[in-house]
DNA sequence: GCCGTTTTCGGCCCGACTGTTTTCAGTCG
């Protein structure tokens, strides 16, 4: 198999770091080619543009011989080396809670483990209690979790993350003594997914949180309890892990920006401190002299280094350090939208009338918002016809006498059909503020023809945007077969903005994405797609997701003021 | 294995927790 694609390789350098870690190398040899793998997907460039590999910090001239040999032949001969020395199956052991290299290694060498069968049959028989470094409660850890028939999924999507969360946050607030508390790790990174769940608690009593988080909360297994820190596996289908932090009320700065990460941007943090011969934790700075010093928020741990303030969404990889050291960052934030231009209401499918979720949109000081009912032909949610449309654009033209500080625009969230034709005459979408074009059904049509479709669309010259582009819902299915590079040059050739959809379920477009679209120029919009209203509140992940994509507020359209929005929902090139 | 203008050798982030020990190694994040 000839490799080319850059997912593929970084997979490779992780495999060797694994059977590296198995046999016991310097372990940090084994991160070595775990940073290598990383610096290539931090690397925004693909690997045919990348011409002196050595040149990339974090890869040296082992790890860029061994991608040169991936990109050339397919296959790497370290690799190949090392999948004769031992078996590949002792990999899948690593992902056995207690078991890492070492341990794995002399099972190996002493008992001949090669999998979960042999550590199983190994166990019974009372083997593996008798190693050195081996005990009873190990051997009994090992049976359990071997015996435990579903295997938990690595990562799981956010949506789900958040209702946990949330889940959790209502008892944190009920738990005594508890002073605040934040969620950090991916989940404050606002990742797509994440394996487990992080809070840090400031409390001076974490043994009575604890107790009463113990109480409350479902819970499978406590996997660890100390003074500092309690994980557990909560009591939900997917038995997720969780972290609870304790900090006091000075370090709580502090113990938020380490479990908040990523553990690369840690690793940063770490550094700089270090050339000043400082070192910083958990706990706050240590100086020179060994006194510790404390701070106040998270901005103020980033200016004592001299850096402008880097929100949590954009703490990923090096390129944020760097901008943070030259000045603000200035990436968009909640505060800067002043409208949602994608919501239904009972006339199609929405819960809400068109009045509830006005007002709901006004009282969240939003200056406007635009209602976007779905379109004739998708049945299924009482799409509006052409009559039914042009009475609703009269309904809410009707409504706006009744604001003087909020304008509702009136819109439509038309299909694209199958054959690339849209759902409504020229005439009828002049009559409207704003038109989104999007696709809700044929979605397993080839790469051309939804192309065709979303062409087709670009080009109307009433289409200002294109709603959830890739029709991805997390979780649970990949999209159509977009190709998202041409779609963004379509996009830029004919003046239509592309959504980043807020919606928890979709975050379409992507963060990846979305960084090519603001650099070539083309125009976002962040949108909740509510279809009630308590998804209005998506919003701020939406936000958030912009933030990990280093998005500028003047790149959205929904940031900008009402005269400036409506100039750019008139004018549209006509190509 | 990678890195470097105090270094081409000797560091590499570092603390919490568990289990197996009796002072610490391994794992984890």
């Amino acid at each position: 198999m000839k490799i080319v694609n850059k997912k593929q390789i970084i997979n490779q350098l992780d495999t060797i770091a694994l059977y590296l870690e198995i046999k016991g190398e310097n372990p940090f040899k084994v991160a070595a080619y775990h940073r290598a793998g990383l610096a290539l997907e931090n690397d925004p460039r693909s690997m045919a543009g990348m011409s002196d590999l050595s040149k990339i910090k974090g890869i040296g001239k082992s790890t860029a011989q061994v991608i040169e040999e991936l990109l050339a032949r397919g296959e790497s001969s370290v690799l190949l080396a090392l999948e004769k020395d031992i078996p590949h199956s002792l990999l899948d052991l690593l992902r056995l809670p207690g078991l890492g290299g070492k341990k794995i290694g002399k099972l190996y060498r002493e008992l001949g483990v090669v999998d979960r069968d042999t550590l199983k049959d190994a166990c019974e028989q009372g083997k593996v209690s008798q190693l050195a470094g081996f005990g009873k409660k190990t051997e009994e850890h090992l049976l359990q979790s071997l015996n435990e028939q579903r295997q938990r999924p690595k990562e799981l999507p956010i949506p789900y993350m958040i209702d946990l969360a949330d889940q959790i946050e209502r008892v944190l607030r009920s738990v005594e003594m508890v002073n605040r508390f934040s969620c950090a790790g991916s989940l404050r990174r606002a990742k797509e997914k994440m394996k487990d769940l992080d809070f840090v608690i400031e409390t001076a009593d974490p043994k009575a949180v604890a107790r009463q988080l113990l109480e409350k909360l479902p819970m499978h297994e406590i996997v660890g309890q100390g003074d500092a820190k309690m994980t557990v596996l909560l009591g939900d289908p997917n038995q997720v892990s969780v972290d609870f932090r304790f900090a006091t009320q000075d370090i709580y700065a502090s113990m938020l920006l380490h479990f908040t990460g990523s553990k690369e941007h840690n690793v940063l943090l770490r550094r700089l401190a270090k050339e000043r011969n400082e070192k910083i934790s958990e706990y706050g700075i240590e100086r020179e002299d060994g006194s510790m010093r404390t701070f106040q928020n998270e901005a103020d741990i980033y200016h004592y280094f001299g850096l402008n303030f880097i929100p949590p969404q954009a703490r990923e990889g090096a390129f944020e350090l760097e901008r943070a050291e030259k000045g603000p960052l200035n990436l968009i934030k909640l505060s800067d939208i002043k409208g949602d231009l994608h919501m239904h209401s009972t006339w199609s499918d929405g819960a809400n009338t068109i009045a509830e979720m006005a007002e709901a949109m006004r009282s969240k000081g939003y200056a406007y918002a635009c209602l976007t009912d779905h379109s004739q032909s998708l049945r299924v949610a009482n799409g509006l016809s052409p009559e039914r449309l042009l009475e609703q654009n009269e309904k809410v033209k009707k409504m706006n006498q009744h604001y003087d500080d909020f304008t509702l625009f009136s819109g439509i969230e038309m299909d694209i059909l199958p054959d690339g034709s849209l759902d409504y005459s020229d005439d009828v979408l002049s009559r409207l503020d704003f038109v989104i074009a999007s696709i809700h059904f044929s979605f397993s049509q080839d790469k051309n023809q939804i192309m065709k479709r979303l062409e087709n669309a670009c080009r109307n010259p009433y289409v200002r945007l294109i709603a959830h582009p890739t029709g991805r819902m997390l979780g649970k299915r990949h999209g159509y077969a977009v190709d998202v590079k041409r779609l963004i040059e379509l996009a830029k050739e004919t003046g239509t903005a592309l959504e980043l959809n807020a919606s928890r379920f979709r975050l379409d477009l992507s963060s990846e994405w979305l960084g090519r679209v603001q650099e070539a120029g083309v125009k976002i919009a962040i949108n909740t797609d509510s279809h009630s209203l308590d998804m209005m509140d998506d919003m701020k992940l939406g936000v958030e997701t912009a933030i990990r994509a280093g998005i500028k507020p003047h790149n959205v359209i929904n940031t900008w003021p009402i005269d400036q929005l409506m100039i750019f929902l008139k004018n549209k090139k006509v190509i």
